[in-house]
DNA sequence: TCTTCTTCTGAAAGCGCTTTCATACAGAGT
DNA sequence: ACTCTGTATGAAAGCGCTTTCAGAAGAAGA
């Protein structure tokens, strides 16, 4: 921190006020007469004042800074989210303090806890499961905390129906006439949204009758390799699937690889669907069939609804945002059935 | 904030000691004797207290914050970049400040601004071109500034020679007998990081004898379907280039895209080579002939300068990382020299 | 003219920590 | 025994701002 900047109570001098008056100006203006807000105004901009962030924090209790924890910033999901949060924050004064745990809850834990040490005034959390230490830590810190993407009933969140993604997905396959469906998502262990678009594939197929062999189900890295790798896996088989469901676009846009460099032709051969929509989706080729998440508005609705709490404004504390099937290219009826 | 934290004097009660020595035992705990050094811990952990960061900082003037300002997070290899820089930093006991400004340099400045208001003792930055007004604001500011990707000669900086990269992927298509090379990069005007590229590009055609016929090369915007539009641009020609250098990969996915959605074979009918070797690049089909950019060699390589400045360790002050050419499946020899 | 509000401004007490300076004490040297 | 180090701790003064409380000044009502 630079120790030769202006302070307040240089401004107040030089506005000829004193130092509550400037402080006064900045924070609430209203309070002022036209007049001397005009002076102080004045003055600051004369001398090139930049209140001191860490001060006003102490004195006030407030940081203006929001933590988000997310579980990376390596996938577009979430780098998006993170874009569109701290457009948001930013334009109602708040900064963003970003931590990144690549999928551990133990690192997941650090992060909000130092998060937490930084005096930040309220979290952005990605997902509803976390160790005991982490929820401790949360509830005793006594500041608002809002989750994305899953969360339990009841606390602050905005959210989409991961399993509903996956029913889409799945049922869009069936209607094709898809009887062998594989499924490939990231590891479902600690990782709260790829179980629920699990659960989703599944309920799926149960509504039409259908059965999900264990060997057509597997969990890999949420990366294009770990979806070439599942591909891979699920086309060795005796019976391989006509369809696959990707946990994410990436694992989807993997299968397609590795099809492809198998020579299969897509859907001709086998059909994939993938859930995201990521923009390079809409241009692999072929473009690939997935349901839509809208990445950027949960960053930009969770960043709203946090500077909502903190103003105590009333408004909607729980939302959740519409996911929909996007076909395109890469899913056709299944083969026999054309 | 918390305000019903736990407070370094209480700490100091009940261990029976001053409160500074209980500071001295978090911040220089080589100062004080074993016996009360463990006396103060014991008293710590068991009220659970954790020091409050801005209080710290207004005492110290250091903020153990670090702030990055990125053109976008919505690019891998900015967010790698970043996701590398924090895991560096956290372990250092550092944390990330985020801003992004979607390549305007007005909001660059602003970021800036921001950024230095919240008091970090160090400012990382992609690439050296800035207005006027925030190249005022960081040599005001007295903080250590790292650059990456590009930087002014004698700045501390963590490079890459973004001219050899144009050079590498553009002599490679020249080797392979290719006499119209279209290039397609981001804007320039802006980014100077993409102008060294393209003047690498042409560095190569003139050590060849060749020209570039201003159509052939063309600004757009640095994502896929900027390079679709580039492409198209550059294939609707009369006579259309048989090879193309795309300024990021992105850039030259979105053209293969293209290509491939028109019919053209790749490599057969069209080369294309990109710079930066994302992820993606080697599983795209064909995959990508590209020049490796090691991006997030770049962010942890930055972070640990920094810390180096700030701890006012010696060692050198400025990096400049290799790239090398990656030879894949989307080049291959011009029409008519097969 | 004298209250009674209202509106605006100032004085001063912190916010929770760091750090300088001073002090106390133990051991070493003479 | 007496100074001289050096090490371990404490007292106290801030860091730059916010905010409570109180007071001044002017407007309005009686």
């Amino acid at each position: 921190m630079a120790r030769n900047r202006i302070r307040l109570s240089e401004v107040a001098r030089e506005a000829g006020v004193s130092p509550a008056t400037v402080s006064r100006a900045i924070s609430q203006p209203e309070l002022l007469s036209a007049e001397t807000l005009a002076r102080v105004r004045r003055a600051a901009d004369h001398l090139g004042y930049r209140p001191d962030a860490a001060a006003r924090a102490l004195a006030s209790g407030r940081s203006m800074t929001i933590g988000a924890v997310m579980p990376t910033l390596d996938n577009a999901i979430f780098s998006k989210a993170l874009q569109a949060m701290q457009a948001q924050l930013s334009g109602d004064g708040y900064q963003l303090l970003v931590a990144s745990h690549d999928y551990s809850k133990a690192a997941e834990a650090e992060c909000i806890r130092t998060l937490l040490a930084r005096g930040v005034d309220g979290l952005i959390l990605v997902g509803a499961e976390r160790i005991a230490e982490a929820a401790q830590l949360l509830s005793q810190s006594g500041i608002p905390v809002v989750m994305t993407w899953c969360a339990p009933e009841g606390s602050p969140s905005v959210l989409v129906d991961n399993e509903h993604a996956g029913l889409l997905a799945t049922r869009h396959l069936i209607a094709l006439g898809h009887r062998r469906i594989g499924v490939i998502t990231g590891a479902t262990r600690f990782n709260d949204r790829q179980r629920g678009r699990y659960r989703g594939v599944r309920r799926a197929l149960e509504e039409a009758g259908l059965t999900l062999p264990p060997a057509l189900a597997c969990e890999q890295a949420t990366t294009l390799a770990g979806g070439r790798m599942g591909c891979a896996q699920l086309l060795d088989l005796a019976e391989p699937p006509t369809a696959i469901v990707g946990g994410i676009d990436l694992i989807a846009i993997g299968c397609m690889v590795e099809a492809q460099a198998r020579g299969l032709a897509i859907p001709a051969d086998l059909s994939v669907a993938g859930i995201d929509d990521l923009d390079m989706s809409a241009h692999v080729s072929p473009s690939l069939t997935t349901v839509h998440v809208p990445t950027a508005r949960i960053g930009a609705e969770a960043a709203r609804m946090m500077v909502a709490i903190l103003r105590e404004e009333p408004g909607p504390t729980a939302l959740t945002l519409p996911v929909d099937l996007i076909v395109r290219r890469s899913t056709g009826p299944a083969p026999g059935r054309a």
